[in-house]
DNA sequence: CAGGATCCGGAGAGATACTG
DNA sequence: CAGTATCTCTCCGGATCCTG
């Protein structure tokens, strides 16, 4: 792959000049990191991966408990999760089938960080209540 | 939070009854935390977001350094990050016109926690790429 | 330089039907 | 129950043109 080499660790001033290389990482449009953030950040494998704590789930569960998604993302998802190694798949051999979904110890890793990005939201969602209302207001406040 | 080994504290179980509820947080889909988490998920706002993090950028900067957004979803992006008081825009009454954006307080204090995901994202984008191709061959098996 | 307004094509998402 | 397959259609996002 391509060497993540040493980014400067001083990459940490404000207004910078124009020409000033102001990456603190790779954010070419093609690269793996970016390639691998667009798939973590996504609305519905976010929502799955907070989800499937340490429990297991099965896929209609996880249906119910997702609300809005329709079968087919779900599908989707889950397999693109299965993938990148985030989500174990195990299927029972039984009648009616019976699969478990869980997190992968890689999942698990990401979990943590999913999670505090669930908390955050929860914790601030008053103050971006807030300024969103602020907001608006000025906006009507500029149409009059 | 909880950490990933010791799994007992009480809502961890695994493969949990039909009618138990799995929820750990409000999962419907009109909920507050839904809207902004499928905002503050976003692909562009988490690029806004990683590269503002202590330097403020102007327009064309941001540009040029997310690779592949297009102007329209660059503006959309910060307007929205604008509103929901993520970011502040600071026009400098010169010409040519200066616009400066940069994280607010707010903003960086979900900076850490998108931060921590491209870190992940950077740490563990090999693992993800066995995966992907364990998967894939796995897959190729099958087929034949 | 910063970004609003418009048009438009294609991927993504929903609905439905079917299978192991 | 746990999906796949197909078809349709919406709307996201890119390209372009224009203004303050």
């Amino acid at each position: 792959m391509e060497d993540g080499t040493s980014k400067s660790p001083g990459y940490c001033e404000s207004t910078v000049d124009d020409d000033y290389d102001v990456r603190q990482w790779d954010t070419r449009e093609d690269c793996e990191v970016r390639q691998i953030l667009d798939r973590v950040a996504d609305k519905w494998s976010l929502l799955v991966i907070a989800l499937l704590d340490c429990q297991s789930l099965r896929f209609t569960q996880l249906r119910r408990e997702i609300d809005g998604v329709s079968q087919r993302m779900l599908s989707v998802t889950l397999r693109h999760l299965e993938r990148d190694g985030l989500v174990s798949r195990t299927v029972h051999p039984v009648v009616p089938p019976r699969v478990d979904y869980a997190l992968t110890p890689l999942g698990r890793t990401l979990h943590q960080t999913i999670k505090s990005l669930v908390t955050w939201t929860e914790e601030h969602q008053q103050e971006i209540a807030q300024a969103r209302a602020a907001y608006d207001e000025r906006r009507e406040m500029m149409e009059a």
